[in-house]
DNA sequence: CTAGGGTATTTTGCATGCAAAATACAATCT
DNA sequence: AGATTGTATTTTGCATGCAAAATACCCTAG
């Protein structure tokens, strides 16, 4: 008798609140939602299709991970972008990150390491077309990945809530030119650190790179708040 | 005219999801929970006078927490005391712990370093008596002063996130003699070290510190599964 | 006595109802 | 006109209702 396959798998759905989540998550991140604006339930319940059950669930939860605050018998705001919160972040997600490529070098897989190469150059073929959504989207993947690479579950969680507030950021903010390249010359370092499992420079790379990215977001926040 | 001063304070109540949230975690944190239990919703809206929905707010939101587990159209368990989890999560806790006390050596104002020398002696006392609880409890204190004094909210609120998980531990652990000694002559260390402003020697002693709460606690997890 | 299957009960997940708080609005007074 | 107070509407917070899933139970067959 072949395994009882999980033919429910297809019919599956996800739980409505976990999927609550993750819609309004998305709206926030990507800036549909914009900081500061009020979350009505009413409105909400409309546009996803769900009632208020799950959608103030997903609201409570969403504000730990400090994309939305709750007003006391006010209900709730997109969390605004506070400069002095998004650098407080970045702090913390190096010190996160630079753990994680310490522990990376020792645990990481040589399948890991060519996971992340591969990454990497796609990371360059998108810098090299100027596609910088492209690009974005695989240097966040490099990130995640060399944070799992750690196996620290604990460490991979807790680096995937930070990233999500200062990920809103990107949707504001441009980047140099020479930023960019900057960036991708860093990177090369990081990959090249990893790949030599040496941990004590991947270490003082990771915290390098994020305090950049921290000087380039807070500048950006700056532009776009003097516009 | 006087300020309208804020009469209705007394009465003002806090959000009962959130009264629940932290009743629940207390019974989680405590142990009166114990790992692995199941969460029955009937049973516990009854214990705690609350009507279901505030309830399963705060099921849902302990679950990002890591005290809770969530096991789909089945319900909630107290989450299960993993060595391996408690080791990871204490692996980013002396991440965070050292970065926040490299911060605080620039940031605390000399008051926040004096309450945490006068925790300090609450502590010694405590350690004198023989008094383990009352131990922990100024222990705790000292750390989350610490981890205030970075003056940096994200850290912190990170850090205590954390912290609630490792403290079940303690509620099944206790602690050789020898190592409680050695644990209150790294404290004094540690004061040391924040008293000077020496950052990088803060930095190094905390991180050492949490190295040795790891081992202690993962030998304590041992000694009680092997019992 | 054990294994299996079918039904009853419980429990969960989501939707909705209700009262209190907050907000918007309007009429009145200065 | 502007401010102010009282009222209507909206919105939130919590409680409860309902259907589907899961669990417990019992009965039967081997």
């Amino acid at each position: 008798m072949g395994s009882i396959a999980p033919l429910a798998l297809a019919g599956t759905r996800r739980p409505l609140h976990e999927e609550t989540i993750n819609r309004l998550r998305d709206l926030i991140v990507r800036g549909e939602l914009a900081p500061g604006a009020r979350l009505n339930e009413r409105v909400l319940t409309a546009q996803l299709g769900v009632s208020r059950t799950p959608l103030r669930e997903a609201i409570k939860l969403l504000a730990t991970e400090g994309l939305v605050e709750l007003l006391p018998n006010r209900g709730a705001v997109v969390a605004p972008i506070e400069p002095a919160r998004i650098a407080e972040t970045l702090a913390v997600m190096g010190a996160l990150e630079s753990l994680a490529g310490e522990l990376a070098c020792a645990q990481a897989s040589d399948r890991d390491i060519a996971e992340i190469r591969a990454l990497h150059y796609e990371m360059l073929a998108m810098h090299a077309r100027g596609d910088l959504d492209g690009y974005f989207r695989y240097n966040q993947a490099i990130h995640l990945r060399l944070v799992e690479a750690s196996s620290n579950a604990v460490l991979a969680q807790t680096y995937r809530q930070l990233n999500a507030n200062v990920r809103r950021v990107r949707y504001m903010a441009n980047l140099s030119p020479e930023r960019w390249d900057a960036a991708v010359k860093e990177h090369e370092a990081i990959l090249a650190a990893l790949a030599a499992r040496d941990a004590a420079r991947l270490k003082r790379l990771l915290r390098d790179h994020l305090s950049a990215k921290l000087a380039t977001v807070l500048e950006a926040i700056g532009r776009k708040q003097a516009a």
